[in-house]
DNA sequence: CTGATTTCGGTACACATGTACCGGTCGGTC
DNA sequence: GACCGACCGGTACATGTGTACCGAAATCAG
């Protein structure tokens, strides 16, 4: 690859290009950082592209959201045929190994996405992306534990997808050096209460 | 009580009126929103107020969760004593109905504390708070679930705490009209999936 | 009371911020 | 090639921001 930075994206590539500085920025200094000039800096682009790309910081702010949800979504999706055969046999070694690699690979993502989630309960607005992300959740994981052989799929999804989400904010918080230690053991232990028959 | 307004404090009781006065904002419009000038304004005093008080808004910002983290743990020892024969008795009940009265009392205070929560984990000199507040929370359920014949107390307490966090937290974006009804179900099932023998 | 110290509140200032504006450039289309 | 709308980027400006400063008022020690 030649003059190795490539051209300067263009027209919509731009817009992708600022969404994902700005989830970035939210991620690694908070919201309060989150602001046209640092995103712009963040995204390598003139101060203009992001007032000519988004109306307002609200808007850019709600489309990040969409972004890091539809992104996530599929991603979660696609991990989840992946890991499909494996959680059959070992579900809590499954979903230890796929906590620890989110801690290990992107917690600025993990960050930017609770941030969001917190922002979501003060602005209605942004309501039915966090739904649509938690339902998402819900969904594949009842498949999961339909598949194995779980009693109350239903209820023990909603139920497992929360104590998750717990478990990462614990995680991040706490720092623990090595997450995947931490979370097995509470994982397995849960895992074996709900998938008892009952 | 004539004059009805009171005296405006004066000293130290100022110092607490201002962190009270952070929280609130900080629940209910957002870190963005954690001003001097916005924070004096809420609190009734000039903005000179706030920074003669704390020598600086990051200062003022660990004071405050310092102050919350305080706060709730004082509460919820309390609590833990007055619920202590209920929880004996009725353990999912009485989580629901302590989570409920959360949601139902103070949403605001709720999101200032995973604001703060989150913001540990950015920042490093946070974290002692947020560690010592888990820690509290997790020897209080500890103990509970060992009163209430848990097989795995140690296990169980971590997980529990974080499944009421995620149930809360989703609980704050779903805004559901009836948090107690959408938690009870799911509350029983976890309960009496922990403390089966096992 | 007197003087010292703490607390108070108004103000100042350098800088950041959201957003509007406007002349220029690009990439197509006739 | 001429044209046109989309796109770009530099700049301007009113307002918000963190923080410093300073003289006044309250409080306390002797």
């Amino acid at each position: 690859m030649p003059g190795a930075a490539g051209r300067p994206p263009r027209g919509e590539a731009r817009r992708a290009l600022i969404l994902e500085a700005a989830l970035r920025v939210l991620g690694e200094e908070g919201a309060s950082a989150v602001t046209h000039r640092r995103v712009a800096r963040e995204a390598g682009l003139p101060l203009a592209a992001t007032t000519y790309w988004f109306a307002s910081k609200d808007e850019l702010l709600a489309d990040a959201y969409r972004l890091a949800a539809d992104t996530d979504i599929a991603r979660m999706r696609r991990l989840s045929t992946e890991y499909a055969e494996r959680a059959r046999a070992d579900l809590a070694g499954a979903l230890t190994d796929l906590l620890a690699a989110d801690l290990a690979a992107s917690r600025t993502s993990l960050l930017a996405a609770y941030s969001l989630w917190i922002e979501a309960a003060r602005r209605p607005a942004l309501r039915p992306i966090e739904e649509e992300w938690t339902r998402a959740y819900v969904e594949v994981v009842e498949a999961v534990l339909r598949d194995a052989g779980s009693p109350h799929p239903a209820t023990d999804a909603e139920l497992l997808v929360a104590t998750l989400d717990g478990l990462l904010l614990a995680q991040l918080a706490l720092a623990h050096p090595d997450p995947a230690a931490a979370l097995r053991p509470q994982l397995e232990r849960l895992v074996a209460a709900l998938l008892r028959a009952g």
